[in-house]
DNA sequence: AAGATTGTTAGTCATATGGCTAAGTAATGT
DNA sequence: ACATTACTTAGCCATATGACTAACAATCTT
């Protein structure tokens, strides 16, 4: 499997689609609507959903003429947690630094 | 300014450039140590660190022949934090809609 | 000084990405 | 039935992206 992360990435890489994201986190909403503030053709918006869609963080179901779109939160979690691992990590070397910087102040005061 | 946000996760959608924040969080390496594990070109590679240095992801300095590259961890908080946010915003309506079903059931018990 | 290291620059190539228009389909409103 | 709405599909275009080779430059090492 080609890391999801990639995926996840790639699709809040851009702006319209990050967009999309800040708008789906307070409620599913149909096509129409997702695209309206974007001064875009339906189109080139819809490729954006499908980006979306195919990064497993959106889904959405068709009814009659209208599709719903809703997130699916637990990639961004998954993002989450990954660039807070990374932070951990980084901090903890700050704080091993900080501990030797600590150790040769008492080695040599 | 276009944001922020769309470097870095334009940054961070390709797994080798995470592959270097990876190993970046744990201390500074010269270029030479960071593309050996990876198997592609030189030039390739340095386009990566390109991209990274441009996203402000990282820095990097040279000595002599040697190109020491360390990283910039705020742009890392940056996007924890949109994300973050993004989740409260989602769990907040989660929590919306749980006091909405609880109220219906007092209601219609 | 000669050779090995460690990048750097330049140029090519294939594919992906983000945008468009035009035309089509399936529901729904009148 | 007909028009309108709400997508869908198909196809085109320009630019960006990720990979390569070849050749160059600047340090060390010996």
């Amino acid at each position: 499997m080609t890391n999801n992360l990639d995926t996840f990435f790639g699709a809040m890489s851009d702006p319209t689609r990050r967009a999309v994201i800040e708008r789906l986190v307070t409620g599913p909403a149909p096509v129409s609507e997702l695209h309206a503030p974007h001064d875009i053709a339906l189109p080139t918006f819809l490729r954006h959903l499908k980006v979306l869609e195919d990064s497993g963080l959106v889904r959405s179901e068709k009814k009659g003429r209208v599709r719903t779109v809703h997130i699916e939160a637990a990639p961004l979690a998954v993002a989450e947690d990954w660039l807070q691992n990374q932070r951990l990590i980084w901090e903890g070397r700050i704080d091993r630094l900080a501990a030797l910087a600590e150790q040769i102040e008492r080695t040599a005061p």
